[in-house]
RNA sequence: UGCCUCGUAGCCAAGUGGUAAGGCAUCAGACUUUGACUCUGACAUUCCGAUGGUUCGAGUCCAUCCGAGGCAG
């Protein structure tokens, strides 16, 4: 019989897909992950339930351990606090310090859960590793999970293809919706539970607060960006995206306004109004961090640019062994240094890499670091 | 000192005698394994700078005062 070791988390996703393999006839192993430590990591400031008794991560174990009671299925747990903070965390606020938007969750993939993990899974014997992520693999092609508005293949995107050799997504095929149906009709412990949210394993957070546990706040000017005029002070840099709209704080406007840029040598943010919306949109940009998951180097393939964004008609020129050019003629809005180009060959997830220039009329945007 | 204009919620701003539009911001919620974006809802009912007055009725008219700005000097 081969066995699986399975990541669970707690959730339904990972309760359902461990149900699975078992009906399948594995033998299931569940491996429980414990990454952030909130009194050791100072995470003080903005923790919603820091003071409670019960932190959310020990309920969450206390659920996959009731959950794998109910599926007679033996649970291990294993800490990687002091590896998460050194390589995702520790990647996580350097970013920041440059003034650019890091995706944690995609370094915690590759790390972590698809490295660090199967290491672990391996000691517990394992043929395959599993978990609940809502992804498909087909032969040694990374596909999006079944479920369009759950696939989670932008968060795999990141992680070194052979790591994903041996891996199962239980749960790939199927809608989110059934997850729930199966798990409601095994009366399983999680299948009511809501969705978690917030940076994987560290949860939701008052975002500024949680930051400031970590780096100063360096104050500076807000400059609307077609004026250039001073017209507000913001409170660090690393508190803004591009995009965003709300936390900024100026008011009297007649239109809404939203970060476009920012200029970290000069502590400047940048904004623009919904009159003058040319400023978030750009036709091409340079990744770096390179990583294929297909052999397959296409010169032209879908681009995802942020987490649940739309797929952009790209075509990729190959710069250098770690930098393509992304060129989409579409003009796609706010697209992020820092934050994971995740490209497709239709369902097929072929590979991603970090936005590192934004660029609009073979220009990089002035505005913009 | 004379004349003129203006003073409406955190900010901008409608309203010119009949019982307080709208936008921004903010807050709450939905959505969401990244900080968003988007959507939904709430947000001046002791009140429209203050005090008096005219009127059946005033943010809207009158008087005085306080405050902001402009023109004249």
């Amino acid at each position: 019989m081969e066995t699986v070791v399975i990541g669970m988390s707690g959730g339904v996703d990972s309760s359902v897909a461990a149900y699975l393999l078992k009906k399948e006839g594995y033998n299931v192993i569940g491996l429980f992950m414990r990454n952030w430590d909130a009194a050791l990591n100072n995470d003080i400031e903005g923790n919603p339930t820091f003071d409670q008794n019960i932190c959310p991560q020990e309920q969450d174990y206390n659920d996959a351990l009731e959950v794998c009671k109910q599926l007679d299925i033996p649970l291990h747990r294993v800490d990687f606090i002091k590896e998460y903070w050194d390589d995702v965390f520790t990647y996580f606020l350097e970013e920041l310090k440059l003034g650019r938007t890091p995706n944690p969750d995609l370094m915690c993939n590759k790390y972590i859960k698809f490295d660090l993990f199967i290491k672990e899974a391996k000691k517990l014997g394992a043929d395959y590793i599993a978990t609940g992520h809502y992804a498909r693999r087909v032969g040694n092609k990374l596909l999006r999970g079944l479920d369009n508005n759950k696939d989670q293949t932008y968060f795999l995107a990141q992680v070194n293809a052979q790591n994903f050799k041996n891996v199962l997504f239980p749960i790939g095929e199927l809608q989110k919706e059934d997850v729930r149906k199966i798990a409601d009709e095994l009366h399983l412990e999680t299948a009511h539970k809501k969705d978690s949210t917030g940076i994987c394993f560290i949860g939701e957070r008052n975002y500024q607060k949680f930051i400031h546990n970590y780096l100063k706040p360096n104050p500076g000017d807000i400059i609307d960006v077609k004026t250039k005029k001073v017209i507000g002070k913001h409170n660090g840099l690393m508190n803004y995206t591009i995009g965003q709209r709300r936390n900024v704080g100026i008011s009297g406007n007649l239109n809404r306004h939203y970060v476009c840029g920012k200029n970290v040598k000069d502590n400047v943010l940048y904004v623009a109004f919904s009159d003058t919306p040319e400023y978030l949109l750009s036709d091409e940009c340079i990744i770096s961090n390179i990583n294929f998951i297909s052999s397959v180097h296409p010169t032209f393939a879908l681009a995802k640019f942020r987490y649940r964004g739309e797929d952009h008609p790209v075509e990729l020129e190959y710069i250098d062994d770690d930098h393509i050019r992304v060129k989409y003629k579409g003009l796609a809005k706010a697209v992020t240094p820092g934050q994971a180009c995740v490209l497709y060959l239709g369902e097929e997830c072929i590979g991603s890499g970090i936005i590192d220039k934004v660029r609009k009329n073979n220009e990089d945007l002035w505005y913009l670091n």
